[in-house]
Order: C-alpha cells, then structure tokens, then sequence
DNA sequence: CATGAATGAGAGTTCATTCAT
DNA sequence: AATGAATGAACTCTCATTCAT
C-alpha cells in the first residue's frame, strides 16, 4: 500500500518519505523507542523538517493512521457496495484488510502502528490537531460500524448466527485477525518468545479467517 | 487476583504494594506514560524504595508479568488435569482466563501489562534480570503449548475442526479474547473512541468465547 | 594554551567555549564534584547543548587531556629534532612542558586533568569513545616513550648516569615536576594544607627541574 | 602496617575491620566509585553500622589517613631522634616511607589514599570531624616540616646542595618516590596505560631514592 | 524549504544517610 | 551494638521541540 496514491508536488513528497521512514521505524522499535531522529536518519531529512511538516511525534503516527483507516474505509466502500450478499460481504471485509496488510513487507507495520497509536488519539490536546482527531475517530467509527452492520444485515437475513450482539462478533473476528498479523509480523521480524514449530503464514491466515466467518453461517 | 498470596513478612508487604500500585498505574497510563514517581506516590512510598526493592522499572513490569502468567499456568494445570474430555478442556482454558482477568477492576490491567510487557522481554540485558526472562519465556511457552495440545488433541480425537493447524486456532480464540478483554478495559477506564451502542459486558464475552469455541466442534 | 589553534567555525568555537569551562570547573572542583550544571554555567550554555557536542560528562575530560597530550606531543616533537645534545633534549622535554603548564592560571588545571583523567580512559566502554581511548594511550606512551628514549641515548652516550634505568629516572624527573606544579596550583587556587612560609613560584620550579637533571649528567 | 597496633576491645575491632575493608575498597576502585555497600559487604558489616562507628563517607578516608599519618610521624620521631648525621637522616626519612608504603600489597593503597583524600580534607565541615581536620593538618605539616628541617640542616652544615630551597628539594624528592609507588601500584592493580617494557620494582624504587638523594650531596 | 544548533523539562537511577526495631 | 528498610537530594542523560540563519 502506498502511502498516498494522490497526484505529488515536490512538497507531498516529502512528507511522504518522511511517513513511510516513520512508519518503518515505528514499526521496528516501537512509538516511544522510535527517536526524531532515527526518522529523519532514515528519511534522509533534517529533525527540523519534520516539525515543518508535521506538528509533533504524535502527529506523525496519528497521520499514519488516518491514511491507513482511509485507505481501508475507502476500499471497503468501493468493494462492498458491488456485493449483495451479506455473507459474501463479510468474507470481503476481512479479505480487504488482508489484502492491505499482507501487501509487503513495511506494510506488516500498519497493524502495529493501529495497535500503538489508538490509545494515543485521546492524548490530542493540540488544537491544530483537534481536526485529525475527529477524523481518526469518525473512521475508526466507519470501519467498526461497517462490519457491524454487514452482521446485523446477515443476522437478520437468517443466515449468520444471531445469539451473539454482532459487534462482540465483529470484535472476536477482529481480535483473532489482529492477533494472526500480529503474530506474523513478530516472526518475520523479532527472534521471538512466541514462537512455535508450525510457523504461522499468509495463506494460512487467510484461510483460516475464511473458516471462522463461515462456522457463523447458518442453513 | 491477588499479587501474591503467600504468606507476607513486611518487606514482602511493600514490595506487593508497589506492584499494585504499579499494576494500577501501568494499566492506566501504559508503560511510557507511567512514571516511577506516580508509581511510588500512589504505593505511598518513596521513589528510593523502588530501586531497592526491583532492578528498575523495567523489572516491575517483567515482575508483574511473571506473577500473572504463573497465576494463570499453576490455574490452568490444576483445573485442566482434572478434566479428560479435550473440548471441555479447551472451554475450561479459557474460563480460567476470565475468571482470573475479570475478576475485578484492576485485574482488566493485567491484559494491558502483557501486552505491553510480552515485546519488552527481549530487551532485558541485565544479567540479574536474566533469570525472570527465561521464566517468562518458559510461562509464556507453557501457556500457549498448553492450548495448542489440547487443541490437536481435540483434532486428534476427531471432534475439532481440523483443516486448521491447532496453533492457528489457538491465536485465533486467543485473539479473540484479547481483543474483548481489551474493549471492555477500554469501556470502564476511558472515554473512548471504540466505544458504540451496544457495549460489552463480561457475560456476552464469556458466552461469547463458549459458542466460538463450539463452532469448531465436529460432529 | 589554547584548546585549539585551529581556524574555528562557529560550531567549534561553541565547543571551545564548552571545554574551555569544563577545564575550568574540572580544575577547580575535580572531576566528580564539577556538574554539568555548573559547566553550563560557566560556559554560558544549556545543559542539553554539552550532550550536543559530547558524548558524556567522561568525553568531556578525555577530550580535554587528548587536546593537552596532542598539544604536548607535537611540541616536544616540533623542539627535540632540533636538538642534537641529548642533555639538552632533556632539559627542552620538561622546558616545554613548564612553558604549556605555567602559561596562564588555568593551565594549571591541566595538571589535574591528567591526575584525575588517566586512571579513567580505562574505564571507556562506549564504542564511540573507543577511538578516543587508542589516542590517548598512544599519546601517553609516545610522551613517556619519548623521554625515557632521550635518557636512554645519553646513557649510552656515557653522559648521565646509567646506574638507573631510564624508565625509573623518568619517573623521577616527572613526579618531581608534577608534585611541584600541583604544589603551585595549590598555593594559587586554595587555602591549603600544605602551604609553607616559602612559597613555591616559577622561576624556582624551572631552576630546580634544571638543576635536577644536571645532577645526572657524568663528567 | 596494621591499622592499630594498640590494644583492641570488641568495638575497636569493629571499626578496624571497616577501616581495613574502606582501604582496600577506596584503594582498589578510588573514592568516588567506592560505596559503601561494597565496604560494608567486604567488612562483612552492615551498612547503618558503618555510620554508627563512622561520621560519614568522608570520616572513613579521613580516618584513614589520619591513621597513615600519625604512624609516619611517629616512626619517623622514633628513628630519626637516633641519627645525628642529617645527610642519613634524609636517608632514612624516605627509608621509613619505603618500609610502611612497600610492606605488603594493600599498604600500596596508601598511596592513593593520601592523593585522594589530601584534597578533600578542606572540605570537611562538620564540627564533630574539626578535630580530626586540625590533626591531619597537624600531622601533614609536621611530615612536610620534618624533611624540610633536615634539608635545612644539611644545607647549613654544607654538605648538601643550597642553591635550591630546601621544601623544593623536599617536594622534589617527594614526587618522585609519589610517582614511583603510584606507577608500582598500577602495575600491581590494573592493566596500564602507563605501562613499559622494564617494569618498576620495589628495589629499583628504594635504590633510585637513594641515588637521587645523594646526587644532592656536596663533597 | 531546509538545516542543525540550541533549549530545557523531565526521566530513571544512585547512594549517602537516617532511624525504627 | 547491629540491622536494613526507607528516604530524598542530586546526578547524568535523552529527546521532542524551537528558531535563527
């Protein structure tokens, strides 16, 4: 996933390379051990400019996210509206999410930079940053709302279980996701403490995400 | 759960009021935003007793850490030899994690400490430290191997899902439940912007992990 | 001495300026009891701008003794090619060290810089401190090297007395100049405890370091 | 040389015991990276007892070289009084040094204590440690006035050297036996920087004293 | 636009010292 | 006489942020 698809000036680009250098390096150590400088290091720009472009750290993981909930809104939208079938439009969901997050291998950072910046948006105090803010929330809003209510469509239609509020299912389905990338990203990344024998890997995730979503459908 | 429940001489009292505190305060503020300071205020002690008592502040949240995945552990092979059928077994794993992580308000931190604490591990370099790190890596192995058995036992049996490798699985209700656990941590401590209408409560979410769990029962 | 003759940019003089204080405080309060407060003070400087231009509170004595042997060094080498005589060489080797030395009030803290430095280059760890590190002890051994070499040839020479190794006749000469300029940087700077009705100066510091040495010379 | 050679109770044997362990420790890692917990542990004592015998960190070297000094000077008193010829007198002035400095491994820490602590004896400002400032003082004057005095005498009776003053020479023999049993004690202590290819020894030290000693002599 | 020197608040940590037991 | 838990002042060092150039 690119970080912005949109036609570039010379400036766009710049703050370009400086978030995808942030992503990359939040992505490795982590929001708080990611220092300015490592990402300007890496960017290959001066600590300076980042403060022109960006209001501080913190906007510069808030900005990472509000691209990717962007992106992620904006596909689901043009993906789901061409689908009918509420099961067949939970199957897309998720396989859209895959899809982004499976891209490459920087792109295994988004979960991460998701994982990490969340709780961080209710620290946005600056009033510059108040506008991001609500986006933020509003799209992570759209995101939880939109598989929510493809369950709620499916619930009603009969053919999805309905013992279960459908955001606590839209939170199991989300969880076990999550922690699947989650689990990918450590292995590909960190000799890790999670380790295991069978090494968890792409196919088997999407696989395994398509057999959850169906053991809910009901005949 | 109670931080320890041994017998308590007075040096071990202090140092298990530091660890609450500790616990309380990592769990509101997460690792970073914690202070030693706020810790020590809020245990009512001064910031020198701390040093005296854990290496740093690192070595509070590995020593949490340590406490609760013993917990959980020592739980888990008390309860789970006393059960023979895999499926019960896979439901009475989780239950003993409910029990123990919605026990009361504070005990929800322990999902935060984990999480947090879990990438943390690896970076302990000191050699007095050396020697929690390779029990939490020995807990955390433990933890997980456990599941995953008795998953494949399960499979083996023939009464799982077994067109799912087992450590698939595992990460799949462990995500699950995380990521329940966590918005329902979310819901009672912040404003927040995960919140919706229906919220979570701790019945849906264990009702919830039962059904997950029986939606990969083979009949 | 000044800590550098070298054309100068802004950055450098800034830190000059740095060293400048830091030799200073170092001298006056030795090197634990000076801060880098105090250092910043002196210097007219934030503390923030000492880890700008230095590693650590250790860099920043090991430089100040670098930039003392360096100068030491090059002088002695620039002064004893030209000098054929060994017995002059000796008396040019500590004459050039009394003209460093005694060249301004401060420079008598470069006596103390050495004492209190040299048994710390053993302690650096860091690996940017390594490179300093060889410096140091190749500059050290170039200074001792060359006066006991000096010794050695007009032993050889059959014009001061060989009944004393070189390497023990240099340890002499050096411990009586130092004992005599710290004796001076005593009298200069506190009140002290070893103060005497004569007072220790200059001229008979240079006059007694030559009349030292003569006392080796073999007619 | 023992701490205290005077008759001991149960409570000065305490306090000797920790003297022995500060020397050691204050010798090994100098006064500042000497705690005293490392003290307390090698003394095998606890560390609020060293406050009990002791007035503070300080007190400890003071104390030390209180002890060092008083035993110079009364060794020197003893010895002394029995040589007429001011000439051996000087002699054995440095002899008796040599003795107490050279006779076993610790005692080199002497040295380093009294380079060490000399400088901090100014700071002493506690009332209850005044005594002891007054006495060290006394004693360090009287061991500086003693070599003096005899280098007086030689000089009047013309048999010793009087173009330089006589606390000159005394200095100047001082810092070279200083900078010989320092340079014996890095050799013992700790890999060098100072280090050669003919090392210094104990009778090389004592024969170069001698020898330095009676270049100064006027036939 | 771009730099990087300069700032300073605030963090973790050390350790001499005190004091109840 | 002896302990060691407890204190807190003071330190070094980090790093996001600012600003003159």
């Amino acid at each position: 996933m690119h970080i912005t698809g949109m036609k570039l000036d010379k400036a766009d680009m710049k703050r370009k390379v400086i978030l995808r250098a942030a992503l990359k390096i939040f992505g490795e150590k982590g929001y708080h051990y990611a220092t300015l400088s490592q990402i300007a290091k890496e960017a290959g720009v001066s600590r300076g400019l980042i403060h022109f472009y960006f209001e501080n750290k913190l906007d510069l993981i808030i900005s990472l996210m509000l691209i990717f909930l962007e992106k992620l809104n904006s596909t689901h939208q043009q993906v789901l509206t061409r689908e009918k079938d509420p099961v067949k439009k939970i199957h897309l969901y998720f396989k859209v999410i895959s899809d982004i997050i499976l891209n490459d291998d920087d792109s295994l950072c988004w979960g991460n930079i998701l994982k990490e910046g969340l709780p961080k948006v209710q620290m946005l105090k600056s009033e510059k940053l108040r506008e991001k803010y609500e986006r933020i929330v509003g799209e992570n809003k759209k995101l939880v709302t939109a598989i929510t209510d493809i369950i709620k469509q499916a619930q009603t239609k009969g053919v999805f279980d309905n013992s279960i509020p459908p955001q606590i299912i839209s939170f199991m389905f989300g969880g076990a996701s999550q922690l699947l990338y989650y689990g990918l990203f450590l292995q590909r990344t960190r000799s890790n403490i999670v380790t295991s024998d069978e090494s968890i890997n792409e196919s088997y995730i999407k696989k395994a995400m398509e057999s959850l979503i169906n053991k809910f459908i009901v005949q």
